[in-house]
DNA sequence: CAGCGTCGTAAATCATAGCC
DNA sequence: TGGCTATGATTTACGACGCT
């Protein structure tokens, strides 16, 4: 599953490359109000619920999806932050 | 408070280029693995102790390295073929 | 099967180092 | 020295795969 782009030759290295799908909806960065908010419910809990998704969402006009997916990479960066103060203490 | 003033300062610290040695090896990597430039966890463990930078800073250089380049491979193209002779020429070594 | 979890990444964007 | 661009880091959005 690594298809469309505009190349067609078999010569070409980044054929065999990882390419997004042209459907991916463009990144958009949130406001700074957005980003606040969702630090703010962070902090409340790193996991959410139906009900907070839902609530969360709608206060700040984004999708579940999208706010289901911030908290997803959200988490992510707590580990990778994590893993560097860890690393960084021993040695 | 020497060690409170040392993580404001580290946590501010800017910025650095990597080394020329680094970027060196890095682009060695690169480029001998054009069709699949993708390092392994190990292989990227391998870079980072070999360039003195940690493995996430290896895995954000790959990921810019290969978007610029695929955005715009003719830009590249004299610094793909500088390595690809460094790599033909050590490999007969 | 639906649906949310992590992991690794694409692509865009941010911040600023460093060169002219 | 101010601007500009290259470079490293961070931010959205998924695909692939896991588990329940």
């Amino acid at each position: 599953h690594k298809d469309d782009k505009p190349e067609l030759d078999p010569n070409n290295p980044v054929a065999n490359w990882i390419h997004a799908r042209s459907t991916r909806k463009k990144r958009c960065p949130y406001t700074k109000y957005q980003t606040l908010e969702l630090e703010k419910e962070f902090l409340f809990n790193m996991y959410l619920t139906r009900d907070r998704r839902y609530e969360v969402a709608r206060v700040l006009n984004l999708t579940e999806r999208q706010v289901k997916i911030w908290f997803q990479n959200r988490r992510m960066k707590m580990k990778k932050m994590n893993k560097e103060k860890t690393d960084s203490k021993e040695q | 408070v020497m060690i409170l003033r040392s993580r404001f300062l580290d946590a501010r610290r800017k910025r650095r280029n990597f080394s020329k040695q680094a970027t060196e090896v890095l682009n060695e990597y690169f480029y001998s693995h054009l069709s699949n430039p993708y390092p392994s966890e190990e292989a990227k463990e391998e870079l980072a102790k070999q360039c003195g930078i940690t493995v996430s800073q290896v895995s954000n250089w790959f990921g810019n390295k290969r978007i610029r380049y695929k955005k715009n491979i003719g830009k590249f193209q004299e610094e793909a073929n500088l390595y690809a002779m460094k790599t033909a020429l050590g490999a007969r070594q």
